[in-house]
DNA sequence: GGCATCATGTAACATGTTACATGATTTT
DNA sequence: AAAATCATGTAACATGTTACATGATGCC
């Protein structure tokens, strides 16, 4: 019945409790890979969540500013439990690079390069935020999310692996040797 | 300002005209596991792109049935070529499977054993499904298609490779021996 | 004083899925 | 004759992003 965002959020709190901002925090650094979500997200279904009874608001005054820690409450335990038990849907891939050079066809050996470089350094940089986030904040790892950061390691290695072998591929060919499917519409034999 | 949902009708449409119900098959098979349409995107899309011009719809009859199809226009190319040019945005990936695995440090050795397991046929599953239009597909790929078809073997490949990773260093534990963050709440040191 | 970060939210917009409705044609 | 596939579409709903608004607190 709830959202994945709702889901992720009462993961979150199973820990301790957390504000909207430091749930926003975390998802940014510690499941943005594999799971992203913003504060339009966040903050409307934490009073959702709320009014549900699978979470409990505390405002906390610091000084002048308030700041709302929410815990999880049995309930919320209890949904997400049933979750957790309940089989997943498929993986989501949107990959806008991946989806150019596929239809890159009518681009020259050059253009090609370019694309795979910016594809490259687009992943290397992700790779190194992952790695970042594993150096810098043991704390926020057990050992299961310290797998995941690993295979999140992992899968942008294998992208960078990927795009290095087919730039070497498209480097080695003459620069104008392209195929152009002669007959593109052809339909079976 | 098109959506990608747009940029991939008009990406398919460079090689021959297609339906909407054609451009939906393509993109179930072709680009399915880095970006996915179904028909509410693609028929109300077909009709806007219309609209403005950049691609231009045939209807035939065969027989009492009718079948529009959509051929791109210079302005439709154009527009494709400028996209193709720009800049790409990062990926996004959304893994439900991963995200249980990555908040199931409250469940027990089976239940995780459990989890990597159905992760990991669901995964050889997609898998096949990639290795099938491969083969028996061969007219619908060009040379950068059939590469990233590739790419699509390899990335399951992986996750298939960490799946049972993590299942054999997790069944070579003794079945209770599971670490609880004993003080999850502290900040810093 | 100025900048980064903490902190909360909303409204408009964009995107995308699902279920439904309808019916023809082709294959088994 | 039944089942699969071809074919088109919409409406309701769900999800998610972006830009904006507001202001406090802490650090250099």
């Amino acid at each position: 019945m709830l959202s994945n965002t709702a889901y992720v959020i009462l993961g979150l709190l199973q820990k301790c409790p957390l504000s909207g901002y430091d749930i926003k925090s975390h998802v940014d650094i510690s499941t943005s890979f594999f799971f992203s979500a913003s504060y339009g997200q966040i903050y409307p279904e934490l009073k959702r969540l709320e009014k549900k009874g699978l979470v409990e608001g505390t405002e906390l005054a610091t000084g002048r500013r308030t700041r709302t820690e929410y815990a999880i409450t049995a309930a919320g335990q209890a949904a997400f439990d049933d979750w957790l038990a309940q089989p997943s849907a498929g993986i989501e891939l949107r990959d806008e690079g991946l989806l150019k050079f596929f239809f890159g066809g009518g681009l020259d050996r050059d253009a090609l390069l370019d694309k795979l470089a910016k594809l490259r350094a687009a992943r290397a940089a992700d790779l190194a935020r992952v790695h970042e986030v594993g150096e810098d904040l043991p704390e926020i790892a057990d050992e299961l999310q310290r797998e995941v950061l690993d295979y999140g390691i992992g899968l942008y290695e294998y992208v960078i692996g990927w795009c290095d072998q087919m730039t070497k591929r498209l480097a080695a060919r003459p620069e104008t040797d392209f195929p152009v499917d002669p007959n593109p519409c052809a339909k079976g034999d």
